[in-house]
DNA sequence: GTGCGTTCAAAGTGATTAAG
DNA sequence: CTTAATCACTTTGAACGCAC
């Protein structure tokens, strides 16, 4: 079980270290364990609860209040938000949830066809997938799923998208970018990357695929000698970067000559530093759009 | 009923000190 | 330098009373 710091919890929920000491002081929220010279340590049940607390406080709950719930209550809370942010296609999710639930690969695969079929393996992930994953996440914070549901379902998702990837043909064009795809070492959550690679390859640009878990010592030699006009990556599990921000930073130095875009919930929820090599896309729709009318190679982007 | 001012509690944060 | 603990302060919003 993995242990984190007061400062850990705070980078990964971004809830200050001194709100926390006030709250298990004031309301007994979470009382942590302690090191034999007094430190609070937090571990992943802890920071499932930071991490529940916090959405439901930007949903406009009270600490006070959520401080009366009991777990069972703030679980339940979290998924009624889940059901709540599910729109359009609710019914497909629903659908999905159930395949999943009942680990049925045959149902599973039949309602996400349907839905390529009627819209499109793109709107399929921006208006199924994304917010089926969404709803997993969910899930996978109040424990009503394991990581084995996450893992059926996800190896099925990226089956899905490898298909789709082989099935475009590379056409060759004289304005085609080369774009480098990895996910760093620790980040196993492959979908985004995959459907980064699908996008680039449909639009004729050109794709060094790099996979996941990719240490980064390894990337300066391979950028070199690919040399991309963009590097992609994605920050999902928060369980392996404590703070987001210092992974980028270290990023920026160790590929000193290109432009790195970092998408994934991680740099959604937190700070990160701005740089000049640097485009921090928060949205995947951010993301379909610059891959499709990015016509600036050269311009670099600053981000808040 | 509406608008305004006052009071109070809740919540978050700054500053400080001490300890490791 | 980081963390713990504490006090004091600010901000915010709800509740209330009062005049119109």
């Amino acid at each position: 079980m993995k242990k984190f710091s007061i400062s850990d919890i705070e980078c990964l929920t971004n809830i200050k270290a001194h709100t926390i000491r006030v709250w298990e002081q004031r309301y007994c929220l979470i009382t942590p364990k302690r090191t034999e010279t007094n430190i609070r340590y937090y571990d992943d049940q802890d920071l499932r609860k930071f991490l529940n607390i916090s959405l439901l406080l930007d949903s406009g709950l009270r600490i006070s209040e959520i401080a009366k719930m009991s777990n069972k209550e703030i679980s339940s809370r979290i998924l009624k938000l889940s059901e709540c942010e599910v729109n359009g296609c609710s019914c497909t999710i629903n659908s999905l949830c159930n395949a999943m639930l009942a680990l049925d690969e045959l149902m599973f695969n039949q309602t996400m066809e349907n839905s390529i079929t009627s819209l499109s393996i793109e709107q399929t992930m921006l208006d199924v997938i994304y917010p089926f994953l969404h709803k997993v996440g969910m899930m996978w914070q109040v424990g009503t799923i394991n990581p084995a549901h996450e893992h059926f379902i996800t190896h099925l998702i990226k089956q899905r998208l490898i298909a789709a990837i082989h099935s475009i043909e590379t056409v060759s064009s004289k304005v085609a970018r080369k774009y480098m795809l990895f996910l760093p070492e620790g980040e196993t959550h492959e979908i985004s990357l995959l459907f980064a690679n699908y996008l680039i390859k449909s639009r004729g640009h050109h794709v060094l695929y790099l996979g996941q878990n990719l240490p980064l010592d390894d990337l300066e030699e391979v950028a070199s000698f690919y040399d991309p006009d963009y590097i992609i990556t994605f920050l999902i599990s928060s369980t392996h970067f404590t703070c987001p921000n210092q992974l980028v930073q270290k990023m920026l130095e160790t590929l000193p000559r290109w432009t790195l875009l970092v998408s994934g919930s991680l740099v959604l929820n937190n700070t990160i530093e701005p740089h000049e090599r640097l485009k921090v896309v928060r949205h995947v729709p951010e993301l379909i759009d610059f891959i499709t009318n990015d016509t600036e190679v050269n311009n670099l982007y600053f981000t808040c």
